[in-house]
DNA sequence: TTCTTTGTTGCAACTCTGTTGCATTAACTT
DNA sequence: AAGTTAATGCAACAGAGTTGCAACAAAGAA
């Protein structure tokens, strides 16, 4: 099986989700990183980051992809079904408390829910 | 201002909606439209329709663009807070009930929420 | 330490969804 | 019918993400 080689990179990214405590795109890691390092390179950490239950991704606002720290995930559990937030005024995204119990649906067998939701964060509600 | 005509493609992208039921992506509608129509005449469509109120739209699986049939809207208010749904074994995508409240949570002032849930829909529940 | 194995990275090319500018065509007005 | 304006097709482009392959680096074996 695939062991996963703790390299200079991967501890990097690590660094950056713990600098921001938001979620982060691909994007917003790279211009985090040095600039040597690929595109290519940052896609496959953070997927490997995710495999080993260090991250957790969902897709945010227009359809891109975001990843955040876990915190209450082992690579046997993953339990991500906590809403997701972004502010409307600094864009920033974030993961909302934990576990989230939706209501039963009549003809319908959930399994799984994605919460996105869109509002104001403490820092940016008018006074 | 913008004059929508009612052209046979417009009529063409409501039949396809009326046909399926479910939620469509652009290509699902594209491929239920004659080969000459242009994608980007259909991206333009579904944009026109949703600006009429006649469609909604939501981001689905794998980040992609989904729309759907508006039931309770008007062109000045848009009531798109329900929760979407996708089977896992269909594939399918549809609009559950109407309107979902969520809890308050603390730190931020909610004003959007959009909800995907997977799962199984009823032809596909097993036995 | 040196060799060998195997995981990691960079690069270029590519896929896919969606958009834009522009010339052409079609639909309403009068 | 003529003029106005919206709708369409086309080609090129943008952005997120993926893939194949060669080069490189980290671990372990000898």
């Amino acid at each position: 099986m695939a062991v996963v080689r703790k390299t200079k990179n991967l501890q990097l990214v690590l660094d950056a989700f713990s600098k921001s405590n938001h979620a982060l795109t691909a994007k917003a890691v790279m211009t985090m990183l040095p600039l040597t390092v690929n595109k290519t390179t940052v896609y496959r950490l953070l997927d490997r980051l995710q495999d080993g239950g260090e991250l957790h991704s969902f897709v945010g606002e227009q359809g891109v992809m975001h990843y955040a720290k876990c915190h209450a995930c082992t690579t046997e559990a993953h339990t991500h079904s906590h809403p997701h937030f972004q502010c409307l005024s600094c864009r920033e995204v974030s993961c909302l408390g934990e576990e989230f119990t939706f209501p039963e649906l009549a003809g319908v067998q959930i399994s799984e829910a994605q919460i996105f939701l869109k509002g104001h964060c403490q820092g940016c509600l008018p006074t």
